[in-house]
RNA sequence: GGUGAUGUAGCUCAGCUGGUUAGAGCGCGGCAUUCAUAAUGCUGAGGUCGGUGGUUCAAGUCCACCCAUCACCA
């Protein structure tokens, strides 16, 4: 097998934020594939960086006194920490505000330009006059003007799905200042995507995309591309543009660049990685993107017409994974599904959710499901009752009776060699990104190392002083079939495979130490590699993760005038019925003591609307009306709790009378 | 709203171009075993394959519609 070039890149986590179990699904997918082609003996490069650039970045520096430099260091050197802890092993972590990044999006500019693939345009767009600057959509929020819905982002509504631009918002307001913002025309800069359709179909069909990505692209091809804006005005963290006083280069031009100046970064360090053999067109080095759905239209329009317009070569094809789900559901900061990598770190194993995820990975872009419960009965199955126990049942007799020393034959090599001829399935399975599938193999096998053991009974062969040379080679024999799992397993759970490293007393593996067994060697004393996940060690860990309730002693502190503003009163709730067409909602007729009011409250999860019916609450009854898509709401009812079922009105005693104030 | 994906035993998932009584692991019941971190082996029970209708000699597998979940809409 000849030594093949690779160089691949994971997505570029953005600085601006700490990383979770989603994140991981991102860099366990990707590191499990480059330490397999590591393992398999080619030179794989796997490289990734800050995504540093872009207004959010440059907002929340502001928000806490510092340059989004310092920000950008801060936070990356946090998250590369939680990889680390991971186990991700990146080649080199750099950053998208780098000089090599500058040079390349300089590079590549001048040559679109020179190629006529830039143009300009002035458009017109939402700027905030009291902070002086040009919003993005999501920094406009207001009405939606197909249903009404209060408080959406500028460029889609939440609630009713409808796409816009900020200019149909109605009543919109900036984020930043709260100020209505004005419209303005700018001067832009687009890239002409539309005139690369034919050679992105030529790139799609040497790709070998996923038959997902291929039909977006499809989609996307019919509906007709669209030239890109790649410019944003000043204020704005990023490059500026070449011959420009105050335009900028959008962050989504850079950063799939970070990739590359990432690795130009390292080839400045090793002397075996040539810059130019990965991105001159023309050579037989290979080059790949691991990717999230949601970023499949930048990676697989944008940024091959852009290389391919600027002359480099083009990356031979992008993988994109889904989304991860926590208990079937959205993470959640109310359920504690919401848990940072650092959380996990604090409370579990890395190797058990490498271990997780990869038995659910495949070359597909659907979500992934982390079941808990099925989190601590597979990884306690799979890797301790299974995996693990092999080399625990057998260890203890090489140990004790043999002083460690592996007998110089096996007991059954036709057995072993059925073990290492799955190496050929394996290393396809990991090849083509189906870990579920390759980690359904190496369970298979160990299975049958478990019925190989219990069928030798080496305990029962053990009792006779004349068996034992039988008992050797038998322990000698799971001991093998245990190497060679672990070999297999390496990528994935790489602690635990150090730990067995260890066990046999060897430095490196390599993939094609899996075919041959060690014989005649002397192992050390079997320690537990690892141990059980206890429940409670995951409850903690969800425990840690729930949004903590709002202090007391945090609340802002308020005037007895300001208090009463608040015109609470009693209600009797005279009617109640679910809202046709809302999953939340009940809505509610009040009598307030001088009239009746509708008010919608989102309770249906906790309150079943026919018990409510002649209940006394209390209401806010000086709310401003707001206009819902059902209907106006009038009011409010006041109610504690997290949210979901976990919602608990407020009653009144006995004998208060609707419409009384509540003071 | 448009487009696409997903929906198979309690849980997590396999089921290729439609073809014998729908599979695996875990969990659960029974039996065996005790070398092993109560880890293993044998065995049993469990599913009208989201719903409705259709194509076909034959559909989990194809078509239409509906429901639920998710993503994308530059």
């Amino acid at each position: 097998m000849s030594q093949r070039k690779i160089l691949m890149s994971s997505a570029l986590p953005y600085a601006n934020g700490s990383l979770h179990l989603g994140h991981m699904v991102e860099y366990l997918y990707s590191d499990i594939w480059s330490r397999f082609q590591k393992l398999r003996g080619h030179q794989c490069t796997f490289v990734c960086a800050a995504d540093a650039h872009g207004t959010p970045i440059m907002i929340r520096a502001r928000e806490e006194g510092i340059s989004p430099e310092a920000l950008v260091e801060r936070i990356s050197a946090e998250q590369l920490a939680d990889l680390e802890a991971f186990g991700v092993a990146f080649d080199n972590f750099h950053s998208t505000h780098s000089e090599e990044n500058r040079l390349l999006i300089e590079r590549q500019y001048h040559a679109l330009r020179e190629a006529g693939h830039i143009y300009t345009k002035t458009i017109e767009q939402a700027y905030d006059e009291a902070e002086s600057m040009f919003l993005p959509d999501r920094f406009v929020r207001g009405t939606c003007p197909t249903c009404k819905s209060e408080d959406q982002y500028g460029d889609a509504c939440e609630v009713c799905g409808t796409t816009y631009t900020p200019n149909d918002l109605i009543d919109p307001v900036s984020v930043l200042s709260g100020s209505k913002p004005v419209w303005k025309d700018s001067e832009h800069y687009f890239f002409r995507l539309s005139a690369f359709e034919e050679q992105l179909r030529a790139w799609m069909a040497d790709a070998e995309l996923h038959q997902n990505i291929t039909s977006k692209l499809e989609e996307w091809f019919e509906a007709g591309l669209q030239d890109w804006d790649i410019s944003r005005d000043a204020p704005y963290f990023g490059f500026l543009i070449p011959g420009t006083e105050d335009k900028y280069f959008y962050v989504w031009l850079d950063a799939p660049m970070g990739y590359v100046a990432s690795f130009m970064n390292l080839c400045q360090r090793r002397d075996d990685l040539e810059f130019d053999e990965y991105w001159d067109p023309g050579h037989d080095t290979e080059v790949y993107h691991f990717i999230g759905k949601d970023i499949v239209y930048f990676h697989t329009l944008f940024w091959p017409a852009v290389l391919q317009g600027a002359g480099f070569r083009l990356p031979n094809s992008v993988f994109a994974h889904g989304f991860l789900t926590v208990n079937g559901k959205k993470m959640s900061k109310s359920r504690g599904t919401f848990i940072s990598a650092r959380t996990y770190l604090d409370n579990l194993n890395p190797n058990f959710l490498r271990y997780y995820y990869a038995a659910k990975l495949g070359p597909g872009m659907d979500d992934i499901d982390l079941n808990l419960d099925d989190f601590i009965a597979r990884v306690n199955s799979d890797l301790v009752g299974k995996l693990v126990n092999i080399a625990s049942r057998c260890a203890g007799f090489i140990s004790k009776q043999f002083h460690g020393a592996l007998a110089a034959e096996l007991d059954d090599p036709p057995l072993f060699d059925e073990f290492a001829a799955a190496s050929a399935t394996v290393a396809a399975h990991y090849e083509a990104r189906e870990y579920s599938k390759a980690m359904r193999a190496v369970m298979a096998l160990a299975d049958k190392a478990n019925r190989y053991i219990e069928d030798k009974k080496p305990w029962v062969l053990a009792k006779d002083p004349g068996n034992s040379d039988q008992v050797q080679n038998v322990c000698t024999q799971g001991l093998n079939l245990f190497r060679t799992l672990m070999i297999y397993l390496e990528p994935v759970v790489p602690l635990l495979a150090a730990g067995a490293r260890e066990l046999f007393d060897e430095g490196k593996w390599s993939w094609s130490d899996a075919g041959h067994p060690l014989l005649g060697a002397t192992i050390n004393k079997y320690e537990p590699l690892i141990t059980r996940v206890d429940a409670k060690q995951v409850q903690h860990m969800v425990k840690q993760s729930r949004e903590p309730v709002e202090s007391v002693n945090e609340a802002h502190e308020i005037t007895i005038d300001e208090f009463m503003k608040v015109d609470l009163r009693v209600a009797k709730i005279t009617a109640a019925e679910p809202v046709e067409g809302a999953d939340k909602l009940l809505r509610i007729t009040l009598d307030l003591g001088d009239g009746q009011r509708t008010v919608f409250a989102g309770i249906k999860a906790a309150y079943d609307s026919d018990t409510l019916i002649g209940r006394h609450v209390v209401a806010v009854a000086n709310l401003k009306p707001r206009k819902m898509r059902f209907g106006t709401s009038e009011g409010m009812i006041l109610a504690a709790g997290p949210g979901e079922q976990n919602i608990f009105l407020l009653s009144v005693d006995d004998g208060a009378e609707p419409g009384m104030r509540v003071k």
